[in-house]
Parts: C-alpha cells; sequence; structure tokens
DNA sequence: TGAAATCAGGACCCGATTGGTACGGATTGC
DNA sequence: GCAATCCGTACCAATCGGGTCCTGATTTCA
C-alpha cells in the first residue's frame, strides 16, 4: 500500500504537541502519552527514536522531559521518516546493491529505481511538520491522479 | 521503510519482459519466469494481478499468453503501483476515515497527510515504465535532498 | 546523602501483512 | 477429445512492525 509505519504517524502528532510547550518548556512522555491520547510505551519509544535522530531533545533527571531541537518548520517531513523508517528508498534493489538478488543478471529494472527515490525525495522534502499540523498550505494543485 | 512490495519490482521486470515480444506476439507465463529468472507461481501471480488491472491481456487456450495491453510509454507508475499495492495512501489515517481512530479527537494530524500523497502520487505520475526500463531519461535534477 | 522521577537502551512477544504455493475450473487450438 | 494455457481462489510459512517490559544512567529535591 505503499505505506509508512504508525510511528511516523505518532511521530508527527507528538512533536505537534511538543510545539505546544511554552518556550524553554519540557514535557514528560507519561505527559505527551496523555495529552496525545497514545500508549505510554509507545510514545516513549518514538521520543526515544525522535532524540537518537536529533530532532526531539531528552533532559533526564526528576524534572526533565521532551523539547524540540528545532522549530517544526525547520523540520522536513523527510528526516521525521528517515529517523523511523529509515532511509527512503521503494525498494531493495537499489543504493547499488550489487550481488544481493539472485536474478541480477536478467534484471532489466536494476538499479532503475533510482529516478523514483529521487522524485519522491523531492516531493517530500518540501513539505515540514508545520505544514501537516497547520492549514493546509500546500496543496496547490486541485487535480488528482487517480490512483485505483 | 518506505517500501512498495516486491511484486511490484517483479511487475516491472515482467512488463518490460513483455515489450520485447514482438508486435502482437503473446508470452506465456512459464515463458516469462524463465526469461526473468523469477519463479513461475510467482510470475503467474503477477500477471494475473496486471491482467486484473487491464495492464495486460491475456488470452487463454493452447497457443495463448500475454501481451501488454497498452506501450510502457503510456503506463504510468501509479497504475502498476495501485494494481499491486493498492491504492497510494501512506497511512491509515486518510481517505476520511472517521471513526476507525480511537484518537480521533486529540490527533492533531487527522486528515493533513493528504497533502503528502498527492506530492507523491504527482511525483510518481510523471515516471512510466518505459522510463524505469530505458536509458534514466529523468533524473533532471543533480541536487538530492539527503534522507539520512 | 538518599530517594524519587525521568530519560536511555535494549530484549522480547504477538499479530498482521506479504511472499510464495497449490489446486480446481474455464477456455482455446489442434 | 486432448493438451496447453489462463483464471480464480484458497492456503501456508516467514518476515516485519507494533507494542510492552525491564534494567541502568542521570538529575532534582528533600
Amino acid at each position: 500500500m505503499l505505506r509508512l509505519s504508525k510511528l511516523t504517524d505518532y511521530a508527527v502528532v507528538v512533536l505537534t504537541r511538543l510545539e505546544e510547550a511554552e518556550e524553554g518548556g519540557v514535557l514528560t512522555a507519561p505527559g505527551l502519552a496523555a495529552a496525545t491520547g497514545l500508549g505510554e510505551p509507545t510514545v516513549a519509544k518514538v521520543l526515544k527514536i525522535l532524540s537518537h535522530a536529533g530532532l526531539v531533545e531528552g533532559r533526564r533527571g526528576a524534572a526533565g522531559g521532551y523539547r524540540l531541537a528545532r522549530p517544526l518548520a525547520a523540520m522536513p517531513l523527510t528526516e521525521v521518516i528517515a529517523a523511523i523508517d529509515g532511509p527512503i528508498a521503494l525498494t531493495a534493489c537499489v543504493d547499488n546493491s550489487i550481488g544481493l538478488c539472485d536474478a541480477e543478471a536478467t534484471c532489466p529494472v536494476r538499479g532503475r529505481w533510482d529516478p523514483v527515490n529521487d522524485a519522491i525525495r523531492r516531493a517530500l522534502s518540501g513539505i515540514s511538520i508545520a505544514d501537516l499540523a497547520r492549514v493546509p498550505a500546500v496543496v496547490p494543485h486541485p487535480e488528482v491522479v487517480a490512483a485505483e
């Protein structure tokens, strides 16, 4: 279905909620779980991943919590997807993976997915998390390519 | 990983091989399996899906086989993906799925993925299967957005 | 100094989806 | 009528993702 993981969806939710914290303030994982309605362990997992990717900053201790490393407007969607779902690549036959495919000799599209990946990266790089949270500032084209 | 299924990859391989058939000629599923190096049942499955989607035409009987319904240049990648992976939608929270999400009331990005989906559809609709099979006629932009 | 609160990192299990296979039926040509 | 092929469906196994839990490190506060 060309889907991305639920964790990415949760990440956007959590990041959006984090932006509502006052300047310099931090929100705890349990607090974010309660605010978003998601499970507490799941929210903690998402925050750990985002922290590892440098998108949020965690502060340990009694008065610890998380805060955004950057404003959401400066956080492209590609970074969140890359942090959780890994590098954006549609198939396993990319990234110069030579020798991994048994049908390598006869595969006519070997390495040809690159333009597709680039097109997707290009399309996604222009969208920030702030664009998802606020009013739909994107969607300039009304015509939608019918995909079944 | 934002991946699409292997079946879609196989479909592109099979479609590319199908185009090499002479005008009006058909290729059988076993023949295509041998030519592509893929498993025969798997190729048959892919062909059945593509036939159902109207991308290839099957002809039954002793001298039967498959042939392309259209030239690959007139076959956008979106149709192949939609045929095999289903409609292009990144998350389950799209398509006006009201009432399916338990965190619906507190979810701040509900329905906000639409611009993302549209952007991807738009990016993919400009790529045909022929673009994947032939020389890289696409990739006009040298700058690549680094995605980790 | 000790206790409590919180993040950090990893291991683990269960369910769902996908990849791959198999079988019976329908259709066509010889 | 027989053989070859496509068609539709059902089925099984393996992989992957979602979700949970546990232990340790760090910070604050009494």
